[in-house]
DNA sequence: CTCCGATTCGAGATCGGGTATCATTCGGAG
DNA sequence: CTCCGAATGATACCCGATCTCGAATCGGAG
């Protein structure tokens, strides 16, 4: 197995079991570059005959969701989808056409849930700004949607 | 009907029918004062022994959406909830503990997407920001969880 | 007030994401 | 290499949400 992805040295490093499924799984992430959803991921691994269960996968996405390597977004639509992603605090901005997605920083959102708390009396404990929009790529290939 | 509220208005206003389930539903609604699931008035619904089918509730609920009298937020357990609110554009800021939430406006958060827009070559359509934590009330009733 | 067509309803089937169960298998520490 | 708890996979199940379709309702025209 050379070259270990970062999802799976992050499987490794949170001290989890390094099993073929979950390379499996992270491979298909990796393969995808994006969000995607649990069900994307299960058509892939049935594509490729791959001999994941579905409850494998959903746990693998789980699990990679627990140790912060990935995170679930919720899309305008109301799905639910998951992108790859670093340890930090952030958010994302995806690409409503390719699911493409980038990490920002906090860019002063701290502050700004500072600000809400105080003007508002409520405690803040949890904040979440997704973003949707077109890819660089997208804008310059389709039609200004 | 005496004191037509708030979200029957809505309705009337959208040029659409305003029917007996359909206040029924808004009225289950105002009763609530917070945050609520599609769950939640099905079992309102039931309690009350109003004859009211389920679906007729999914619907009325994604007609106050479309109309901008509901919104869907997401919470951080994945599951869906709506808030009733006001046509302006706005984010919302949810109690954990009993689901009421307060509007909060733009706070230069439009500012801010159009910076990460520069930044990222994304042109952003859309976003989404919500705060959870817990309201004044429950901050002093409950153990500071 | 009455009538009529479009809209809305209600009941139930259905769909689909996600979870629970449980016997079997596997990773990896020792 | 052994061994045991963690992980797997097949399947059934749960539940939120949607679809279907015949029946009931709304509300504007007359």
């Amino acid at each position: 197995m050379p070259d270990p992805t970062l999802l799976e040295m992050a499987i490794e490093s949170a001290g989890r079991r390094l099993t073929r499924p979950r390379r499996a799984v992270a491979a298909l992430i990796d393969a995808r570059d994006g969000a995607f959803s649990a069900a994307d991921l299960v058509a892939d691994a049935r594509g490729q005959r791959l001999g994941i269960g579905r409850a494998t996968i959903f746990r693998a996405i789980e699990l990679l969701a627990e140790i912060g390597a990935l995170e679930r977004i919720d899309l305008p639509t109301g799905d639910h989808a998951y992108v790859p992603c670093g340890p930090a605090h952030h958010h994302h901005v995806v690409c409503r056409r390719c699911s493409r997605s980038v990490e920002i920083g906090d860019l002063g959102l701290a502050a700004l849930a500072r600000d809400i708390a105080r003007k508002t009396g409520y405690r803040i404990d949890e904040h979440r700004l997704e973003l949707f929009g077109l890819c660089p790529d997208c804008r310059r290939v389709g039609a200004p949607a």
